[in-house]
DNA sequence: AACAAATGATACCATATTAGTATCATTTGT
DNA sequence: ACAAATGATACTAATATGGTATCATTTGTT
């Protein structure tokens, strides 16, 4: 029931990771070395990043990755989206069919609420902020 | 990434249910007429509320259950307790060593606040308030 | 005393999700 | 031309989850 997962995980780090070295394009073999994550695994997460914007790739030799948008713009929240789909904490246990007990609505309506709040914390926590060393 | 499995749901329709016919004993059988719970498995929920006093069982003929405690007195969290272990939002990746990543932790931490902040929401949802129907 | 109707305990299976791996194609600087 | 990088995609293995089946025990009723 873990908020975010592995993927969302290791994209945090390492966009962490490129936070603080804006300066030059960063390789996968670089990330991998630091952030201890499997290569084939963390390159497809790089793929997906690439795909959805939130960096942009530069192949051939000495080609890398690099932020689109500055640290403080990215936010959790975007990457759960890009890697979970969203937050859902209520799933209809009865996909195709409406509800067949109100009390569950109401459990819904009530689940619905909590989710909203959570995904609105989730959106003011930006990579910026968890890069910080020091801070 | 829902934050309650279909046992938790299961319990809380079939309390609910009881929760409107606190007079008399119950059997797994009502319960499967009037919630459409696969009836192998709504026993097996039944059996742990039973383990756990949210329920008591009666045994023989014309048995059944009964509710323990009143519906006011039932929430939302005990059964995600019960069922689920509680809420964890933020499973440590690394279960064993500790975090090798500070921004890791920097991000465990703030997902422990949400955490917290879902649990007490949930802590408050009664059964009572979910078996009202009217209202 | 026997029987039926209820729960208790427990072992099992089937499916979906998730984590992780492997492989080959394409691009590009030197 | 080659090496070093990413792109695309298919596959495998492990785990979690949802659900089923079976037999034992208890107890009210006749």
């Amino acid at each position: 029931m873990s908020l975010i997962n592995r993927d969302t995980d290791y994209a945090i780090r390492a966009l962490c990771f490129m936070a603080k070295n804006k300066k030059k394009f960063i390789s996968a073999k670089e990330l991998v070395r630091d952030l201890k994550i499997p290569r084939p695994f963390l390159r497809k997460i790089l793929q997906t990043l690439n795909k959805r914007r939130v960096l942009r790739s530069y192949k051939g030799k000495s080609g890398g990755f690099v932020l689109v948008q500055p640290p403080k713009k990215i936010f959790v929240m975007d990457l759960v989206r890009i890697f979970q789909g969203g937050v859902k904490l209520r799933e209809c246990i009865f996909k195709k069919k409406p509800c067949p007990n109100i009390r569950t609505c109401l459990l819904s309506r009530k689940l619905k609420e909590i989710e909203g709040k959570v995904i609105s914390q989730l959106e003011v926590i930006s990579i910026a902020s968890l890069a910080g060393e020091i801070k």
